[in-house]
DNA sequence: CATGAATGAGAGTTCATTCAT
DNA sequence: GATGAATGAACTCTCATTCAT
């Protein structure tokens, strides 16, 4: 009895540990040779089974890129996550921003995926998302209590957070896709850091109560590291 | 002699109004059925050929999809010169970004080859691209023109001209992959003009000097269209 | 030992039962989605055991189909039996015809696999089908009856039986398989029943002595229903 | 200019061989093999190209069956045309249901394929099928012309004619799709044989004025040969 | 210069069946 | 006896590209 309680929890462990690694090797291969690269057959042969045997772990390929697309929204929510706790609602949108460019670009796969590639969609809107929607509640609240405290002009939430997404996904994926060759490639991270340091001091109410010195601070901590 | 030259002459021409004609049927194409429908034999049964012909028009697909790119830059540099005699440098600012913004929207297709699609990216970087480029310099030189006056704070010509481009890309980009579902799409619109909006008076100077109302001025004869 | 004795009788009862639920659910899916959809996964899905147990209750999937068959025979052999005890052996006959035209529009699948599909014969050769064969000696037994009673020209029996039923099952083998495409399909079953009707009025014999009436009679009550 | 001309004919009559040589080849596999047998890259295999060449000569594998298809009716009308002329309709009758049958018997493949067979008949409603329907009409005016001169009872001519093609199509259809394992198989012939006599002699009006001597020199003739 | 024809490589998917545990 | 997992062998179809004529 034991026992088969135990090899029924090996098998499944096992079954996840091959499930993961399918993921894995779908990862590896989208990410150094690009989404056609990624092949029911190339992805079999890369674990060692056969074509067939992939569909006994996933309905077909979409539900592959599908579970990608959710590894890769944990993955940025959990980074949200982790700045959300601080206090002060402007360093927290500061902090919000560069971890999202950060992880864009350390994961830019990832964001692909997620963000700018035309495949996975489909399943987005039919399969419950909210993995892929968090992030953007995490922002919106943020960029809600910075409007509340007086360190952004009101206007309406969704406007307003849809409005500081909008500047750091069009900053990273122009980057990810390459559409900035008027720019020399060392400029680039000077760019992107310079970008968003502009827009948020630039974002500043016109009449500071409060004073915007946080960012400062905030932006020393970070060079340091 | 003469009429050799001639009929080289007009051969010449045939070649390129066909080279042309393949174009306008691509377009046609991807704008209708979008760019999977955009295969060579498509192409030639459009224009009464064969597939291996249009192998003597144009190297390989590559080419036919980064002269489409070519068209779309021109189209979307003709839009902003028709804006670039506006004085006031940020009513200026603000009818490129209008103009941006409504180009993106009305051609999505072009607007997506030109700017998030992978395919065509090669050919950018090896290729003088100058003709893209130039839409870039506007917006440069325009809030370059913002700065000087006082409109914006000081930065980096770049880091500023890409901070704007970065925002209204992410806009559109993020509306064209439909990747706005936490968002009710009959939202939509009114978002994009909102966080448009929301963003250019966030921008304005903290002590504001030179006056805002030129903003005001534009939108209205905006909204009498 | 009684005890072992019991447990054994109500396993085998058990597995005669859970083989019967095979055959309930293929019959089920066959009527409904048709015989492509019978597929041994489905099946073991529909009674939520592994495809592989399948394979302990049937040889393969032929027994499994052929079973079925044998179910549909017993089926139109007891349709049969219905008819068996009408006196009149003309008037039985015409019943004969009546039912199994009518088991066949029906049990449209069921037919199908007894009659038309190519799938289960190879063991209807090598497996003793007498179910299969008692249909056709209800059929025989009574054209007999009608030949000896002067009500159908005398002939051998089988060659009689045989154009009967080739009669009948050419009927409806063409409208399952759908190949009366150049009849309008409202006519169907008038062409049906009035094929059926010319069939049987003009086998009556040339000098009629004895009279045909029952056949009125029994179209009459058939007419009421 | 004449050796273009000369060359694009023959091109075409290439063209036309490689398509009749896949039809044979699929034919041919289709006999030996069974349908399933007939696949997109045995047929590839078979002529000595590669599967996608095939495409250029039929759409898909539908196209292909479907082209067997009307091979087959194309054959059956030429039989029937092969008796059209005879004057008398009874023995024309008789010989079309012979030539039905012998037809049937001796391409079993063709047949199963026009009649039986469940794949192909998609294509038969969306396409004309006028090529299909001529036998059919045929057979129509034939029993139409029977009943005229009294050889037969009076009814509705799709009625009759229907009644006729189900007796005829019942017993080759029985036959070929081997369902006949009650009677012994050295028997068949005669079966066949003796059926069709049987119903042929039964349908006879009761109250003879014509004579019926022709079927009787008919049936001579055929057994001389 | 254009044609007509064919290549080659591969795409995702489905099934009956087997076998160690 | 049943499970869970995997096999293996197909399947149809699509596309950019090439090359002799």
């Amino acid at each position: 009895m034991a026992k088969n309680l135990k090899s029924t929890q090996r098998r499944e462990r096992e079954r996840e540990e091959l499930r993961e690694q399918i993921l894995d090797v779908a990862m590896n291969i989208l990410i150094k040779e690009g989404y056609d690269a990624v092949t029911i057959r190339r992805l079999a042969d890369e674990i060692a089974y056969t074509p067939g045997a992939l569909y006994s772990y996933f309905k077909d390929k979409e539900e592959i890129i599908f579970a990608l697309v959710l590894r890769a929204a944990k993955h940025l929510t959990s980074v949200f996550r982790a700045v959300e706790s601080i206090n002060n609602p402007l360093e927290r949108l500061w902090a919000i921003g560069r971890a999202y460019i950060t992880f864009a670009m350390e994961h830019q796969e990832y964001y692909d995926l997620m963000f700018i590639m035309s495949t996975p969609i489909q399943k987005m809107a039919e399969t419950e998302y909210t993995e892929g929607h968090a992030a953007f509640f995490i922002l919106r609240s943020t960029v809600h209590d910075c409007m509340q405290q007086g360190y952004l002009p009101k206007a309406d939430d969704d406007v307003a957070a849809f409005a500081m997404w909008s500047f750091v996904h069009g900053s990273v994926s122009l980057m990810i896709r390459k559409r900035m060759t008027m720019i020399p490639e060392e400029k680039y991270q000077d760019i992107l850091d310079g970008a968003f340091s502009f827009l948020m001091s630039v974002m500043l109410p016109k009449h500071p109560e409060p004073d915007a010195t946080v960012l400062v601070k905030a932006e020393k901590k970070r060079k340091k590291k």
